[in-house]
DNA sequence: ATAATAACGAGA
DNA sequence: CTCGTTATTATC
């Protein structure tokens, strides 16, 4: 039943007639008379008999292709349940809006859909007939080879990789998918952005020609999308690639799931129940028996998980190859006190930052500087040792109501007074400074001459040419320069360490080695200058190209206080009745702790509830079941469900 | 939303 | 005890 109501959330019987027989089958959409009114559906499956006394017959077939197919409804239900969401909703992000010009384009290109697997050549289900597809730069970490055959092979093997600097990803990833796709199976692949979107298209067209794989993203028309949709289902296509729309793209004979960047937030739907690509890939691996591969040139600690928990194993690179490709890497102190202060043109540049661009331009090297985007929350920091102002009794951030305030929790609201910093025992305390945008003037001053590109929210460059030259660009907006940059400044560190978010060392980390995996490496003269204070982990992390030591770091910390990927948790946000509502009527496992409430935007609040992973799924059913007794008596204002909130707080 | 069903209270 | 009205709840 295609209403969000989570009291709705379970199948209905009805009674086909006669005339729909051959159209109603499990996976086409219908339309049902439900308590007096038309509404959309699903046909889940076909019965004999039903439980249900009194039965109304289906009202209409609104189109015979069944556009749900058996495993992508499996996953649905799964990813409904972990996420305490009801299935319509998880269907409407699976199954793009109906086009009926377009599926009439597809159907009548294509013979009426059959259950078996289309384009497979004959006899590659013979494991000898498999050829084996040259693992190319995959030789540059010794599991890569393993994981391609088991790829071949069809094998589930579940790996989470960390890629080289100077790593070409995509290449990587279409060697992957091809692989796959010479055991004769399927594959998905996720990517955040249309900018690695377009580099992951290349690749494969490359390796797989033209024609095999489709693009499935939200950025295209509904009629657009909703062909490479039909065109994935009915197996004309064995891989769709795509940005997070695609995690539930039907494909035959599934043998891969792959996603790079993880930890980049575009990875999160925003629309309920919020689910991340990263889970649904994974779940769908689970569910399936298929192979997954979880890439980055950092590491989150959910992938860093996955490799303690043994769910998948790390491919990373020995570490004297890592040493040959990493660019020279620097850390160089600079006071932000400083770096704020209006005065001389160069004052946000540090001297080793200054001189390591002068040099790189003086070699003919193109030159990229990193700057922070605005519009980070500020947060609290020890004025002393700069560490993170952390609540006593939760460890939740602390924030500064207002300039005078005193500093409180974002998470149970508790004022810390006499607050006294854990590390260095400082009582004073600075709300952090985000990141201004005249770096590129003043840098153009600096360096007369010299041509200057910017790369940023508004124009987002995909590559440069090898020549001099300056490249100003946001995090995520980074364009590859042909031969790789002479030096990469990674500036204003500070907004980003001092972020009032728990991934705050982790996103860091995650964006320079994003910049500095596209200079040049130490030999060919690349050297990368970070503006932070070098005993920093994540800083540490950089400079020795380790984020699997810093995402075991990570996790540890929050093992130690609690806080995601070592526990679940869910934040329920509304109207301050409706949220203690909801938490009253909750059947919550014994062990589940109730944080809060915090005020959230608008006048509303939020709680977070927090429980063992092992605890997990009866969270998210005691959630959804106490919406649905909400909904059920029609409760008015409305409450979100969260569960893996990505901003906690 | 709306129909069924349960709950309730007034008047016979 | 019955009827009419109103809250409650399920909706194939």
């Amino acid at each position: 039943m295609d209403v969000p109501l989570p009291h709705l959330d379970r199948p209905f019987d009805y009674l086909v007639p006669e005339a729909l027989d051959a159209d109603a089958r499990p996976g086409v959409r219908v339309k049902v008379r439900f308590a007096g009114q038309l509404v959309d559906g699903w046909l889940l499956e076909r019965a004999e008999a039903s439980e249900h006394p009194k039965l109304a017959y289906l009202e209409k077939v609104v189109s015979p292709v069944p556009v749900l197919s058996p495993e992508v409804a499996r996953l649905a239900r799964a990813v409904a349940d972990r996420y305490a969401g009801s299935l319509a909703d998880v269907l409407r992000l699976a199954v793009p809006p109906r086009h009926a010009r377009a599926e009439k384009a597809v159907t009548a290109a294509d013979a009426p859909t059959t259950d078996a697997p289309a384009g497979v050549p004959s006899g590659t289900t013979d494991a000898d007939a498999r050829a084996e597809v040259d693992p190319r730069g995959w030789r540059d970490y010794p599991a890569g080879p393993a994981l391609l055959r088991a790829l071949t092979d069809g094998r589930s093997a579940r790996a989470v990789w960390s890629a080289l600097p100077g790593e070409d990803w995509a290449d990587r990833y279409a060697d992957a998918v091809a692989a796959t796709v010479a055991g004769g199976r399927g594959a998905v692949v996720v990517v955040a952005d249309a900018r690695d979107l377009d580099r992951l298209d290349a690749a494969l067209t490359a390796v797989l020609g033209a024609g095999r794989h489709v693009r499935l993203t939200a950025a295209d028309g509904p009629a657009r999308r909703y062909r490479s949709f039909l065109t994935a289902l009915t197996g004309d296509a064995e891989v769709v690639i795509g940005t997070r729309a695609a995690m539930f793209a039907p494909v035959r004979r599934l043998g891969l799931v792959a996603i790079w960047d993880d930890g980049d937030d575009l990875h999160a739907e925003p629309r309920a129940p919020y689910p991340h690509a990263r889970d649904v890939l994974l779940t769908r691996a689970q569910l399936g028996d298929t192979a997954a591969v979880v890439g980055g040139y950092a590491r989150t600690a959910e992938a860093q998980l996955l490799v303690e928990t043994g769910w998948a194993r790390e491919v990373v690179a020995d570490r004297a190859v890592v040493r040959a490709r990493t660019p020279a890497m620097a850390p160089t102190g600079d006071d932000p006190q400083l770096a704020r202060d209006p005065g001389a043109a160069s004052a946000r540049l540090p001297s080793l930052a200054w001189t390591t661009a002068r040099d790189a331009l003086r070699a003919d090297l193109p030159v990229l500087v990193q700057v922070p985007r605005r519009g980070y929350v500020p947060s609290v920091a020890c004025a002393d040792c700069r560490a993170p102002a952390r609540c006593p009794h939760c460890a939740g951030p602390l924030a500064l109501p207002s300039a005078q305030g005193t500093p409180a929790c974002r998470w149970c609201g508790r004022v810390a007074a006499a607050y006294a910093c854990p590390e260095c025992g400082g009582r004073r305390l600075r709300a952090s400074v985000t990141g201004a945008r005249r770096t590129a003037e003043e840098l153009g001053r600096a360096f007369p001459g010299v041509p200057v590109r910017t790369s940023g929210r508004e124009e987002v460059l995909a590559a440069v040419p090898g020549g001099a030259g300056l490249v100003i660009a946001t995090p995520g907006a980074e364009p590859v320069a042909d031969g790789g940059y002479g030096a990469v400044l990674l500036l204003d560190s500070w907004a980003l360490l001092t972020r009032a978010d728990l991934r705050a060392g982790e996103e860091a980390l995650r964006r320079w080695t994003a910049a500095a995996a596209l200079a040049r490496p130490g030999t060919a003269g690349g050297r990368v200058v970070v503006v932070a204070d070098g005993a920093l982990a994540p800083v540490q992390a950089l400079l020795r190209w380790d984020s699997a030591w810093f995402a075991a770091r990570e996790l540890a910390e929050r093992r130690e206080l609690g806080f995601p990927p070592a526990v679940r948790m869910a934040s329920v946000t509304g109207a301050a009745e409706a949220v203690a509502d909801l938490l009253a009527g909750a059947r919550l496992p014994g062990d589940a702790e109730v944080l809060g409430p915090v005020p959230a935007d608008e006048g509303r609040e939020r709680m977070l509830v927090r429980v063992p992973r092992s605890r997990a799924a009866a969270m998210a059913e005691a959630l959804h079941a106490a919406a649905g007794q909400r909904s059920a008596r029609k409760a008015a204002d409305p409450v979100r469900l969260q569960v893996d909130p990505l901003i906690l707080f």
